[in-house]
DNA sequence: TGCATGTGACATTCAACCGTGTCACGCTTT
DNA sequence: AAAGCGTGACACGGTTGAATGTCACATGCA
């Protein structure tokens, strides 16, 4: 998922500067330019902050942000997709670790989910800033956004395997369920976090156990 | 909601100019400035459109865009307010109108909600464009929402008023809804309008359903 | 020690866009 | 018909930011 610009490498790879190799040193200023990213565009937004004022927080000069991105716009996707996939890997990791009751792997995975979002600066930059930024930015957001709704339906059918849906439907529903979680994060963030966490958790998985109720009361007929 | 900036009135407010007086005049290049804007915002995007492409998809000169407007911006909110205010009377006559069945009222405005965003640029536009701009036109998405999470709130209520809920968690679970709604919305169109808008309508209802069928089970206890 | 390379501070070039200004040409009024 | 207002086309200055270039200094290597 993540494709990166990486420029034409200098010669020697291995010379060490301050007692690190190119490629560590490499490594460290493209984590320090995500770092400024974060929060740059998760405190003034995406479209507020220009290539310098990234250099600027990150410590560095411009000409290393062209060493590892290509525009503010590459920096912005490569920071999405570490925020989804560190996500993504923790829930799925908290899932596993939940006892093996429907109501402790949702609740598990929620509050993961709503602990990653309590950090405004990544709630504000993977629900917000991420989006209607440009035609390739919308297409790694709904193939992220898809893979969680993937997860919801896995995680649903494996609750209530006995109501068979159509797929058509399940995959609507999952997106549904996915934005109802997102906008609940949305309101939180925007509220100045008035609720508390697990109030937040338990409003998102009442949700999720009204459908797998309603789905396991009328196995098949819609509505 | 909408509070508009208006330039300086020239001294002859009836002065007629090809049929039209002054403000006859003023309020046609605004509505044209609106639907440019629809147009442009809709498809190329908020933040790569320029005042010139507007003006240009108007017809009109730059003069006229600041006559109606002190920046892009506020064109954008002025747009957004009046495309949410008019899906809001919309549904809120479709509700009437039905007939007082709590299964047809959801399914009437739902179907009028969905009508309303096959038009793609009005989806944009009020889905993603509108979002990460600045903090105003934040609070201005937020205010609209939450109406509509308001309209949720009483409908709920009004389908099953025996299920008292703590309002923290109705607001929550309301804002979740709007976003369940919301997200189907955009998983519908970035599919190209694959589902038929039935099947769209019925999976937004179902998430409906489950919800008052569970609070009217569970009259009060969470989970 | 001397040379090549890495680094940081800053300048420069180029393009886009905003907001306003100018001016000639239609339309209205008297 | 003449004077004045409304309009459209376009130019202009100012600002911003992206992307690259320059140059002095620091660091590692022969």
């Amino acid at each position: 998922m993540s494709e990166d610009h990486i420029a034409a490498p200098p010669p020697n790879r291995r010379r060490t500067y301050r007692g690190e190799c190119l490629v560590a040193r490499r490594a460290e200023r493209r984590s320090k330019l995500l770092d400024a990213a974060l929060e740059c565009f998760g405190t003034a937004g995406y479209h507020a902050t220009s290539v310098r004022s990234i250099c600027q927080a990150a410590g560095l000069t411009e000409r290393y942000f062209y060493e590892s991105f290509e525009h503010s716009e590459a920096l912005l996707e490569a920071l999405y997709v570490k925020l989804s996939d560190d996500l993504e890997t923790r829930i799925l990791s908290a899932v596993e670790g939940a006892s093996p009751d429907p109501v402790a792997m949702s609740h598990a995975a929620l509050d993961v989910y709503y602990r990653h979002c309590e950090d405004e600066r990544v709630a504000r930059v993977t629900h917000f800033e991420i989006l209607g930024v440009s035609p390739a930015i919308d297409h790694c957001y709904r193939t992220c956004t898809g893979r969680f709704a993937q997860l919801i339906a896995r995680v649903m059918q494996a609750i209530a395997p006995e109501a068979q849906r159509p797929p058509q439907q399940m995959e609507l529903v999952s997106a549904g369920m996915v934005g109802a979680v997102v906008q609940i994060t949305m309101h939180w963030v925007l509220s100045g976090y008035r609720a508390s966490r697990s109030e937040v958790v338990e409003s998102a998985q009442l949700l999720f156990s009204a459908v797998v109720g309603h789905w396991q009361r009328s196995p098949d007929t819609a509505t």
